[in-house]
DNA sequence: GTTAGCACTCTCGGTCGTTGAGTGCTAACC
DNA sequence: GGTTAGCACTCAACGACCGAGAGTGCTAAC
């Protein structure tokens, strides 16, 4: 018994079915709404055949059928190897970016919102992080008399900023002179390199030493800070207007996993070069997302740098249309942080 | 018939023991569980008393009573007044601030998950917004050859930092001279008055005359974004551990509202000079809230802005604890921030 | 003023048919 | 041999019903 065209054509309608309404679905239903051609009894044959071949479950014996896992990864590999993700939501998205926006966390944001509105699903946004920084400037920049905030540039935008203190009364120019000879002095380094090298720029240092311990302590927390991306989630809300969160106890432990931001960025972050990634309930490999599928997609900036989006939605998904969100999405952002000089990434 | 002595001890018993098991108490769990010296009798005709006077209510008739909103006004005015808050929490807050944190943001979002992982509520931390900000410095630092960050230092801290395009392979030194010239004209204005300054010193400069520019109306942006502040929200997965939110579509409305940012920073916002502000029920003005309450607290930086931290629960929420450990949260983000060179304040 | 007693009310939780959707199987049909 | 009509069977969902229990209000006695 194999997988014919026919059973491939009932299967598809029965997740079409179940994607929109979330009702085991019936073979009475299959052969009067989608016209087969084919009796309720001949369906009934073939769904009987697609459960033993494991595409579909039954929740009970009186009871239509839902897909499982299987027939979800079939049904979304065969909408990636199709290609056929049409950008009808293009203009959708440009809309939502209609204000030029500048700082890199605002665009991160409102990406999260915007994926989570336009799919009725939650959405969350990680920012670019990439290979190692090397450093391209560091300036001191006095905020008040005692205090000065230490900007660090890298290829990657700006790391690091914080304030640190200064000794009182110093002045603005001898700031700038520090800067720069620090700026020369590490400059085309990784951070690594950058802290390895700073006990010998303090003691050359002198008088002033003490504004470059100040830097270089920052300089170790920023190292070993790593690719600390910044996390977004927009919709977390929209899941519980699915009927498969109508379980309290099952919304709260999704909700709680979305706000322990580290392991969700883990969760989400895209491994591997693909264009997209769908990861279908027990695929996910996390047991609070049994139930859930995961659609990740990436984004790129002018420095290479990669990050992810994704869209986080029950396993019957609708994957078409969320795929071709997210694609029109990745699109954006890159172009967004690919052009010239445009947002300030930051952390 | 008058709010005496006794009837006052009952109504504390009654609220006391609903905060604890949310279900409408009866006349004889408050003469056995507390032992007031007094039959169930008698203390059923004094809940009688109490309803008439609007502090009980009654679900139906053969269930206990749940306390009214005007109950648990008079219940938080007495703990107020008593200003009997123990800082029992003190140690615990202290502990979670272990290690330093830097980015003003960091803080903030730090600060709302520990408020909600103590109190089991939901938390919300507006970031410091005050007065009118007086620039103090503004900076150019390269970043790429044709692309500069711009940093504008206020009173209150960073305000905006954002990456402006300069012309191709621009000398550093010229950056910081500009940043000089541009930093004696506009210290200590108003970002408005900088604003109108600006196209006086543009036709004054001449040959980069487009940095100037880019810098112009990156001020335009900060000056109309206004007290922009940052919002940071944690815990929302607490509230659906309540009863009160086993209602699936009442979650829902109440967790839309919090990914709101604007509306809920709008209501959340403390007004008036008081250290306390409780708001119970139908007093939060927000009909998603009506079975909510709203605590908050202030803090202020040491430039005098101020800060809002807030927590929401049940109407049926521990007060006094909340009120204590709000409390020790708001003296500990007032250091933190009034601590000569910490964090960098920004948007 | 307090308390015991009692009738009354109303929710909650369980049981029990009934209903209807859906299946699997068999036998007839093309 | 595949397809279909028919039929018996299963089982969740729904509503009605009922008893238990919690709680009240009222009255009368202390």
């Amino acid at each position: 018994m194999g997988m014919d065209e026919r059973k491939f054509r009932i299967l598809q309608a029965i997740i079409d079915d179940y994607i929109l309404t979330a009702v085991p679905v019936g073979s009475r239903t299959i052969s009067k709404k989608y016209d087969m051609g084919l009796s309720s009894a001949t369906i009934r044959n073939e769904m009987s055949d697609l459960e033993e071949l494991g595409y579909l479950d039954q929740p009970h014996v009186s009871a239509g059928r839902i897909p499982s896992a299987k027939a979800y990864r079939l049904y979304v590999d065969q909408l990636l190897q199709l290609g056929t993700i049409r950008s009808d939501s293009e203009e959708a998205v440009r809309a939502f970016f209609g204000g030029r926006v500048r700082q890199m966390e605002e665009v991160i944001d409102r990406a999260a919102q915007v994926l989570s509105s336009l799919t009725h699903y939650t959405a969350v946004v990680l920012s670019p992080s990439g290979p190692k920084l090397h450093i391209r400037n560091i300036q001191l920049v006095s905020t008040s008399p005692e205090t000065a905030l230490v900007v660090i540039v890298t290829d990657g935008g700006v790391v690091r900023d914080s304030v640190v203190r200064v000794p009182a009364g110093i002045d603005p120019d001898t700031l700038y002179d520090i800067s720069r000879s620090l700026t020369e002095a590490v400059a085309g380094c990784t951070l690594e390199e950058a802290c390895e090298r700073m006990p010998i720029l303090i003691a050359r240092m002198g008088e002033n030493a003490a504004v470059l311990q100040s830097v270089n302590s920052l300089m170790g927390e920023a190292r070993d800070a790593g690719p600390q991306s910044h996390v977004s989630v927009g919709g977390a809300s929209n899941m519980l207007a699915y009927p498969e969160y109508s379980d309290t106890e099952k919304a709260r432990n999704f909700l709680s996993l979305l706000e322990t931001r580290d392991r969700l960025a883990s969760i989400v972050a895209q491994q591997g070069e693909m264009a997209f990634t769908v990861r279908i309930g027990p695929e996910t490999g996390v047991p609070e997302m049994s139930e859930c599928s995961i659609v990740t997609a990436t984004y790129s900036t002018r420095t290479g740098r990669q990050g992810t989006i994704g869209v986080i939605g029950p396993t019957r998904m609708q994957y078409s249309r969320v795929l071709s969100i997210l694609g029109t999405m990745g699109e954006q952002l890159s172009e967004i942080f690919g052009s010239g000089g445009s947002p300030t990434e930051r952390k």
